[in-house]
RNA sequence: UGGGAUGUCGCCAAGCGGUAAGGCACCAGACUUUGACUCUGGUAUUCGUAGGUUCGAAUCCUGCCAUCCCAG
C-alpha cells in the first residue's frame, strides 16, 4: 500500500493506537481537530488534547498538524444540535459530526494536505465486498461497536478510511498503548457532548443561542395541567430524572409539542411504539431499498438491535415497524438497521 | 362567630405509648462518543407550637397557631 494517510487523533488511548498501527507501514501524519470556542472554558482542554496528540506523534516519529474547523463545527455540528431541540426533537450531534466533520471537512483537509487516506480510532470494520462494494461491519469487540454513529458514510468515503482498531479489544488496545508508553493510557473514558462540558446541554443551548428560556406546561395524557417545565429544551423523550414533578408515581416525558410549548407526562407503558418513519437515509450495500426486507434495528446508541420489517417508502423515506413495540423512540435520532454483523443503513426519526 | 376535621422530609403517606416505614421528587456515583432509560448509594436526632402526664410520647391531656369543610 502505497498511501499517504493521516491519522485523526483527539488525545486519547484509541486515536493514539491507531495512529501507531496505521503509520508503521507508510508515511503518516496526525490530525487533531480544533473545534473548541473562543473563550470558552474547555479551550484549555482543547489545548491540553492537542498537546497530547502531538506528543504522541513525536513519540511515532510522525509530523502532527491542527485542522482548524471549528467554523463548520459550528454551522454544521453546533447549530444544527440547538435548532433541532428548539424543534422540540432530540439531537444526535455524533452522528452529524461524524457526517459532517470527520468523514466530511477532516478528510477533505486530508486530501487537501496530500494524503489520499484517514484513519480514525472508531471501533468499526470496512471490508469490500466482491462487486467491489465497502460495506461497514460491526468492530470485533462488540461492547465498543460504534457503527452506530457511522451509518452515514457514503461509498466514497468508506472508500478513503481506515479503522485500525476494527479488530482490537479495548483491552488489546491499552495493552499496546501501554508498551508503546503511550501517556494517554490512563485517561478518562467517558465523555457527554463534547462541546458541553459541563453536561448541562440545555443551559448551554440558552446560553449559546442567547433565546430566554421559555416555560411552559406539564400536561397529563387526558390533557390536564400537572406543572410548569423549565422550557422544552430540557427534556427528551422517556426522561424521568430533572422533572421536579411528585405524581406520587415515576412520570416520563411522553410527547412534546414545540407549537404549544408544552410536554406531556405519562407512564412507563405509555412510551412504547412500533411504527416510526425516517428521513435523510442512506444505505450501505446498495443504494435503496427495492423491496421491503426484515433487518435488525436500533433507535438509540445503546440499545440491543431488535427485529423489525422496513420499506422504502419514498425516495428519501423509509418506514420501520419494530415486531415488538421499542420504548421512548425520539424524532431526531438515529435508526441504524443491520444485517448481522454489517450495517445495511439507517436514517433520521421524523 | 358557632359546629366538625386535620396538622409527620419539597409532595403523598405509614405509625395509634417504647425510641420516625415506603413511594414520588431531589442529590451523588456507576454506565455511556448524543439525549434518555437503568443501576447503586444518600437524604427528618425529628413529627404545627407551648406546656403537662409517663421510666419513656409523633402517639395520652391542655392552651395557642394554621388549614379545610359545614353552618350562617
Amino acid at each position: 500500500m502505497n498511501s499517504k494517510i493521516m491519522i485523526a487523533m483527539s488525545g486519547g488511548v484509541d486515536s493514539a493506537v491507531s495512529a501507531y498501527l496505521a503509520s508503521r507501514d507508510r508515511t503518516a501524519c496526525g490530525v487533531t481537530m480544533r473545534l473548541a470556542f473562543d473563550q470558552d472554558e474547555h479551550a484549555k482542554t482543547a489545548a491540553q488534547d492537542i498537546k497530547d496528540a502531538a506528543s504522541t506523534c513525536v513519540a511515532l516519529g510522525i509530523p502532527h498538524v491542527v485542522a482548524e474547523l471549528s467554523k463548520e463545527f459550528r454551522a454544521l455540528v453546533v447549530n444544527a444540535f440547538i435548532r433541532t431541540y428548539e424543534e422540540g426533537k432530540t439531537p444526535n450531534p455524533c452522528i452529524d459530526c461524524n457526517k459532517e466533520i470527520k468523514f466530511g471537512a477532516l478528510l477533505r483537509f486530508a486530501k487537501e494536505q496530500g494524503f489520499d487516506r484517514l484513519a480514525t480510532g472508531h471501533y468499526a470494520r470496512i471490508e469490500k465486498n466482491s462487486e467491489g462494494r465497502f460495506l461497514l461491519r460491526r468492530a470485533k469487540d462488540l461492547t465498543k461497536d460504534q457503527t452506530y454513529v457511522l451509518y452515514t458514510l457514503s461509498q466514497e468515503v468508506l472508500s478513503q478510511v481506515e479503522f485500525p482498531l476494527g479488530n482490537m479489544s479495548k483491552a488489546e488496545v491499552k495493552e499496546v498503548a501501554a508498551a508503546q508508553g503511550f501517556a494517554a493510557v490512563h485517561r478518562s473514558e467517558s465523555q457527554d457532548i463534547c462541546f458541553v462540558p459541563n453536561g448541562d446541554y440545555a443551559a448551554f443551548i440558552e446560553n449559546y443561542s442567547g433565546n430566554a428560556p421559555r416555560p411552559g406546561k406539564f400536561l397529563s395524557l387526558d390533557g390536564r395541567i400537572l406543572g410548569e417545565h423549565r422550557g422544552i429544551v430540557h427534556y427528551t423523550i422517556g426522561q424521568r430524572k430533572g422533572l421536579g414533578i411528585s405524581l406520587g408515581r415515576p412520570a416520563f416525558v411522553v410527547s412534546k409539542s414545540a407549537a404549544d410549548n408544552t410536554v406531556t407526562l405519562g407512564a412507563n407503558e405509555d412510551l412504547f411504539t412500533r411504527r416510526l418513519t425516517v428521513e435523510h437515509i442512506n444505505f450501505i450495500p446498495f443504494d435503496e431499498l427495492r423491496s421491503p426486507l426484515t433487518l435488525l434495528a436500533k433507535a438509540r446508541y445503546r440499545q440491543e438491535a431488535a427485529p423489525a420489517r422496513v420499506e422504502q417508502t419514498g425516495k428519501d423515506e423509509l418506514t420501520v415497524e419494530f415486531h415488538e413495540p421499542q420504548r421512548a423512540i425520539s424524532q431526531g435520532q438515529s435508526l441504524v438497521l443491520y444485517d448481522g454483523d454489517y450495517v445495511i443503513g439507517g436514517g433520521k426519526i421524523i
